[in-house]
DNA sequence: AAGGAGATCAACCGCCGTATT
DNA sequence: AAATACGGCGGTTGATCTCCT
């Protein structure tokens, strides 16, 4: 009946931060024999350690094809974006940063990703400005929330600026640089397979099965502003220079016009903000198979606007 | 210099869907 | 069909680090 024990029944397994040793020992059995089946790996690297955690180890901190250090400011936006869209879906959302893992996106959004969002006005969870929670407010209270994010996002203007251009150094000085591996070394998220109907899949799902509110296109200029400074592109425009003004606009295609300022229909908003998720969902998979080549307009699946999600 | 508070992040825990027997 | 293991996921914890007073 059924299978064998499960290992970490058994007792003295060792749990805990990991020696160098260990990784050691862990790394040079995958690497000749690949991670097979976790349950009987550690037996066969030696490692009291059971399964499960000699496969996070392996998935979070070891595995080759894993960056780590600070999350750009384009991964950033990345991050909140398709949080936006996906909600607490940590892998789902790692599929299309490469070489990050779940956990780390995670972490991240814990300790950087959610603060930032609630100092500039925008509640993390639903991605709507806090404001937009309390409809009994009085202008009063709209005014002071509008003066609140807008002495935030100066601040936060001032610093995602300096970001953006030490990225955009960064990305100057990669570029005169060796070429990139082949494309098949490239793609290093097995998982970015999404295809149209995937896409289309996902804001299905972010619409009626995880609740999650899809971000008018207000809260992303919002953030737009605060990365890339009112004065460079103008208000209205934010959007468009959202992920641009972070690595000189090189190879990004999330690229959506968009209406000006407040647009009395939230519907067209949405289908912004939507196409503007989708196209970047789209493309994550293209930019892992060149870095240059910009994409033509694209065809997208857009969930029903019923001014309700 | 000391220690308290807050931030960070690796690792664990428990649940769930799927595979296997 | 039922029982159980396995792998994966998201939430949480706790050790360590950094900053502030």
């Amino acid at each position: 009946m059924g299978r064998s024990p499960c290992c970490e029944k058994e007792a003295g397994l060792k749990k805990g931060p990991w020696t160098p040793e260990e990784d050691q020992k862990l790394l040079a059995h995958i690497d000749q024999h690949g991670h097979g089946c976790w349950r009987s790996l550690p037996a066969k690297a030696g490692l009291r350690r059971c399964g499960k955690s000699c496969r996070l180890r392996w998935t979070n901190y070891l595995r080759p094809d894993i960056k780590r250090g600070k999350f750009t400011l384009q991964e950033e936006q990345t991050i909140i974006q398709l949080h936006a869209l996906l909600g607490n879906r940590w892998s789902a959302i790692a599929t299309h940063l490469p070489k990050r893992t779940d956990n780390e996106i995670k972490n991240y959004w814990n300790t950087h990703l959610k603060k930032r969002l609630a100092k500039m006005g925008i509640d993390p969870v639903t991605h709507k400005p806090h404001a937009d929670a309390d409809t009994t407010a009085g202008s009063g209270a709209r005014s002071r929330v509008a003066a609140h994010l807008s002495h935030t996002a100066q601040w936060e203007s001032a610093r995602l600026e300096a970001e953006a251009r030490l990225a955009r150094d960064a990305k100057l000085r990669a570029l005169a640089s060796p070429p990139p591996p082949p494309a098949s070394s490239v793609l290093d998220s097995p998982t970015s397979t999404l295809s149209f109907s995937e896409t289309a899949m996902f804001a299905a799902a972010a619409h009626d099965v995880h609740g999650v509110a899809p971000v008018s296109v207000q809260h992303l200029q919002s953030y737009g502003q605060a990365a890339c400074g009112e004065d460079q592109f103008g208000a209205g425009t934010f959007d468009s220079a959202l992920l641009d003004c972070s690595v000189a606009g090189a190879d990004q295609r999330l690229l959506v016009a968009v209406p000006d300022a407040v647009d009395p229909d939230q519907n067209e908003e949405d289908k912004g903000y939507w196409s503007s998720i989708l196209n970047m969902v789209n493309s994550s998979v293209s930019s892992s198979l060149t870095s240059e080549v910009v994409q033509g307009p694209v065809t997208y699946y857009l969930p029903p606007a019923t001014g309700e999600f």
